[in-house]
DNA sequence: GCTTTAAAAAGTAAATT
DNA sequence: AATTTACTTTTCAAAGC
């Protein structure tokens, strides 16, 4: 079984250190399309179009930055926000700080996986299709958990470097062939 | 020395108090959900090992009970929902899935993964039909399995459809909707592992 | 633990058309 | 009966209850 999985980052989230505090009250009154209501959640929720990303910004000047496909892509909104949020007058100094917290991604093995068998042989493993049609792996090295459904596509989620996920994907498909737990696709229409 | 004896005994009957008043949900749960004495006993055992490994420490003793009773029935291959367990308790599917999830990481506890033939002995048996349409639906579930049909499959759809073609098969018909009533699924569901299966293990039903 | 945000996978569900 | 929308699972941070 040859090894050709396609990897794809979904969502990057990450986490934005501004220091220095911020009045969201204010923020709210100036820059539009913001969602703020402090006693159903403490942050204030703007959206950027472009790239197309979501930030939660804390009045103590952090910020979670959610949605992004790639690094540059995350850099760039983090640039935007900034920018954005300084044409409607608001005081910021100094460069923040960008620390990825989360990668998600989608991959395809490109392979039939019997997850009935895999439950059985794999560890750290929970397969409950009454709840949830993937097997949930947790992966010790990288640390990070993965579900795996039956079409051999899966997601990867708790890595916190790129290399984590690709080192994730060639690592599960070497573990279920091992295990004898895969065998080919029929016939698969190819995408575009 | 005194003072550890003091402790483990103080310990010990927070414990035995905690399973006197798990006992009596344990009973009264599985009484309402018709569980052999077997089935409540393998909760039971299940719930003391929670209580000693600390599992219960803010939870309700009801959602573990729920949990532990889900996990016996697995074990003893006694089909039933985790939505059937939890109507009987105060707490929602979720927080008796939160606990059987909980169970399961840290008890040593082997679960085989559910099977849909269990769950077309039950409803096989609320619909009262006969041996060999139930036999007939398992056939079905076994087929269905060799050819990967079931993977990733909620087991109380796929057993509803098989006993939905076994009972037509076996001239002993039910509808859609009364199966999918009592095996807890819609009928979009039962109809969509209906037409798979009929399809992919080409099951020819005659016309009425 | 909860609240909010994003995203994929595949199955199931409910509301419209 | 076909669409659309929405929820199941997993991960992570933020500040506060």
């Amino acid at each position: 079984m040859p090894y050709k999985a396609v990897v794809n980052i979904e969502n990057i989230v990450a986490t934005v250190t501004l220091e220095q505090s911020l009045d969201l009250y204010a923020m709210e009154r100036s820059v539009p399309n913001v969602e703020y209501d402090p006693d159903q959640f403490p942050g204030l929720i703007f959206r950027l179009e472009s790239p197309k990303v979501t930030s939660l910004i804390f009045k103590s000047g952090k910020m979670v930055v959610t949605g992004a496909k790639s690094t540059d892509e995350l850099i760039k909104a983090v640039k935007r926000i900034i920018k954005t949020l300084k044409k409607y007058g608001m005081q910021l100094t100094g460069k923040p700080k960008i620390q990825i917290q989360n990668i998600v991604a989608s991959a395809n093995l490109h392979v039939i996986v019997n997850l009935d068998k895999a439950a059985f042989l794999l560890e750290n493993n929970m397969y409950e299709p009454e709840q949830f049609p993937g097997l949930i792996y947790r992966m010790d090295e990288p640390r990070v958990v993965l579900l795996i459904f039956s079409s051999g596509k899966m997601v990867i989620t708790g890595a916190k470097r790129e290399d984590e996920v690709h080192k994730a994907v060639k690592r599960i498909f070497d573990r279920l062939a091992e295990l004898d737990c895969i065998r080919p696709v029929e016939e698969e229409e190819l995408e575009f | 020395r005194w003072r550890k004896w003091q402790i483990r005994a103080r310990i010990q009957s927070s414990i035995d108090r905690n399973l006197a008043q798990a006992m009596n949900e344990l009973e009264r749960i599985g009484n309402l959900l018709n569980l052999s004495k077997a089935v409540k006993d393998e909760a039971a055992l299940i719930y003391r090992k929670a209580v000693e490994k600390g599992l219960v420490r803010g939870r309700s003793i009801e959602s573990v009970v729920a949990a532990s009773i889900y996990a016996a029935c697995r074990r003893m291959k006694m089909a039933r929902t985790l939505d059937e367990i939890a109507q009987f308790t105060k707490a929602n599917r979720k927080e008796v899935a939160r606990c059987y999830r909980l169970i399961l990481r840290e008890l040593e506890i082997d679960v085989p993964v559910s099977d849909p033939k269990d769950y077309v002995t039950r409803i096989g048996n609320l619909l009262g039909l006969s041996g060999a349409t139930m036999r007939t639906a398992a056939d079905i579930i076994e087929k269905a399995k060799n050819m990967g049909l079931t993977a990733g499959k909620d087991p109380a759809g796929l057993a509803a459809a098989a006993i939905y073609i076994a009972a037509l098969l076996n001239d002993e018909r039910r509808t859609q909707k009364e199966i999918a009533q009592v095996a807890g699924v819609t009928e979009v569901t039962v109809r969509n592992r209906y037409k798979e299966l009929t399809q992919e293990l080409k099951i020819q039903i005659p016309s009425q």
